[in-house]
DNA sequence: TAAATTTGTGTTAGCGCTAACATTAACAAT
DNA sequence: ATTGTTAATGTTAGCGCTAACACAAATTTA
């Protein structure tokens, strides 16, 4: 076992570690100025060289070049952030890295900034708005060239520390949410409101006239909460009976088949709702287990269009979402952002609205 | 469509740009520099408040701590890292951020070095070699206090990276791989042939004389076709028909769904296994909906213990690997080293071994 | 041919922070 | 009274890089 507080461990140790420089200081890596000494040339050619070669002469370059590889530099990104105030970092902050939901959003971001030569720095916040502070203001610290942050709830303290960093022409985008009244930062998401809606609308248009939204488990999922109360406040308006079943906080799937249990000795209604397609394969998978008939004694729809939607069965009826977009499309609005920037421009915070779209399938 | 390329983006803009000091550089943050004024101390006085806060007068500390407030100083990580040579940022390069394999155990890292203060840089390969030595190089510029990197497979280039940081005194570290021949870096893992004979020795022992190992599309996961090879010798030399079948490269349950209806034209094994639950899942499902009896007719074993393995239906047979401690183990390993360091010794690169372990449930 | 321009490179200073040493004042020990 | 000793703060220099300007040599232009 391994624990570096009771230092309990027993690495093996090498006794010779290498000579650093007088001072202590430096990492042992060969600088520009070790370049520089080799090429006969000064570190500021060096510099020249590795950001417009098109202004060294070709012969300089051509022994700038050998140096480069004999020497094996890598630049020194802290150093060249330092000199410029420009850094080649992103910082991303999620609630879960694990949960599936946000994992093809960072993805879309990671590849997309990667693509500009753009660096991600992640942190999770595990649903926790004490914790986003902190980390808003642990990331912040590296002077990342952009913040991207989750849904639109924060703490004052981290509201605070967005303003700031957006007055001082940091970009700060929200994403998976989407409120047309706050203009205070730039969107990429779509409204979690309207979602509810759509969904009850469907369910009452299909003629179920019994519904129940299963909420998600984790207290601060406030946007599966948010979906739920315009779903019910839809069917309410609509004339149909509904109610808000709360999932427990285990396991997304495990949870989806408890709450079908539940709710079967209350009594089933005729349609569910549910804050996730994972909730609802869960369910799913316990009414096909018992018998129950998807959709002639209970119909479901889930949220999220995951991969399992698709291969349940005949297929789970969904919300589908285009996760890996709102990265994707995330990195673009910033990209966007600081050119305009780099020109001389303040952006003023805007909005990317997708479009969630219904899969109607056969569970409902 | 917003699209920085063909610069089509309409962004609005606010002509009014705050004011930057006169060199244009800085970024308007304030510094130990404000704080010092304000506070009436020197730099030097801050930045030992900073670090460590006994070693100041109270009432001095009293004044610095009201500026700190009153200006919203956040120190500058770069500035700091230039400084003292030393990081707190620690990079990892993965496969694929949105596969679920790796998730968690990104998780489980980001989780222990936020407990410790320290950042997480994350890179992803998409599976590629070529990519990774990109990513390599890109993050080391960064000079993260550790490495993590994803398998023992690299290009040639991306180990002469991987070397030469080691050598500078940067903890390496591999993760989802264990091969006890190989000690150039620390290993966090487990040995993907020895989980092939495994699934491969459980089957024989069940008494299935006839098996195949459905091996993932996707070219360079290069685990799991380990874990195939590793398979079929096993099989092969326990005496019984052993073929490996070639999954699509589409979506993991597609493309089990998709092996199982190709292996139904061939006449269906006895027993399959996969290369990961996914898959597993994929053809479970596929032949549920066929009538197919598991594990009557054919019996099926995954890899990984996803959680829908547990939910569908009786539940799938599985190999457990905690994919949440890989990335825990691996985050204790780099503090235990980086302390090491610290106190002035070169560490010898060490193993974590993880047991996967079977899961014996209804299709087997 | 002299002046104007271009091309290629060097010099200086500074980004924000901290290691190492220097300095001062206050107090204790001889 | 003189000499340590400690506590609290300041000074200097440098981490690796680059903006801004300076300068010489090579070219063009008038």
């Amino acid at each position: 076992m391994i624990n570096p507080k009771n230092s309990s461990i027993s690495l093996e140790v090498d006794p010779e570690l290498p000579s650093r420089n007088r001072t202590g200081r430096g990492h042992g890596r060969a600088t520009q100025a070790t370049v520089a000494k080799r090429a006969g040339v000064t570190t500021m050619t060096v510099s020249r060289f590795m950001r417009s070669p098109q202004l060294v002469a070709p012969e300089t370059a051509c022994r700038i070049s050998a140096a480069l590889a004999e020497t094996g530099y890598t630049p020194n990104k802290q150093a060249g952030m330092l000199a410029t105030g420009q850094s080649s970092m992103v910082a991303a902050i999620i609630p879960s890295i694990a949960s599936s939901i946000f994992a093809e959003s960072v993805q879309g971001l990671s590849d997309t900034l990667q693509a500009h030569g753009l660096e991600l720095l992640l942190a999770s916040t595990n649903y926790s708005l004490e914790r986003e502070e902190e980390q808003i203001r642990a990331v912040l610290g590296w002077s990342p060239s952009g913040l991207v942050v989750t849904g639109r709830r924060h703490s004052p303290g981290a509201l605070s520390l967005m303003r700031q960093a957006q007055r001082n022409g940091m970009p700060v985008l929200e994403i998976w949410d989407h409120d047309p009244t706050d203009k205070a930062f730039a969107q990429i998401g779509f409204s979690h409101r309207a979602v509810g809606a759509l969904m009850a609308t469907y369910l009452v248009e299909r003629g179920y006239r019994d519904v129940v939204y299963v909420d998600s488990g984790v207290r601060e999922d406030f946007r599966a909460h948010e979906r739920g109360q315009s779903f019910a406040a839809t069917a309410h308006a609509a004339g149909i009976s509904v109610a808000v079943y709360q999932a427990t906080s285990l396991e997304p799937m495990q949870a989806g088949r408890l709450a079908l249990q539940a709710l079967q000795k209350t009594g089933l209604p005729r349609a569910m709702a549910f804050a996730n397609d994972h909730l609802a394969a869960g369910a799913f998978m316990q009414a096909f287990d018992q018998g129950i008939d998807i959709p002639g004694k209970v119909a479901m729809l889930g949220f999220g269009d995951f991969p399992i939607s698709s291969q349940l069965g005949a297929g789970l009826s969904t919300v589908s979402v285009k996760r890996y977009d709102i990265g994707r499309k995330c990195a673009e609005l910033l990209l966007a952002m600081q050119q305009a920037l780099k020109a001389g421009r303040m952006i003023l915070p805007q909005h990317e609205v997708l479009q969630p779209e219904l899969v109607c399938r056969s569970s409902t």
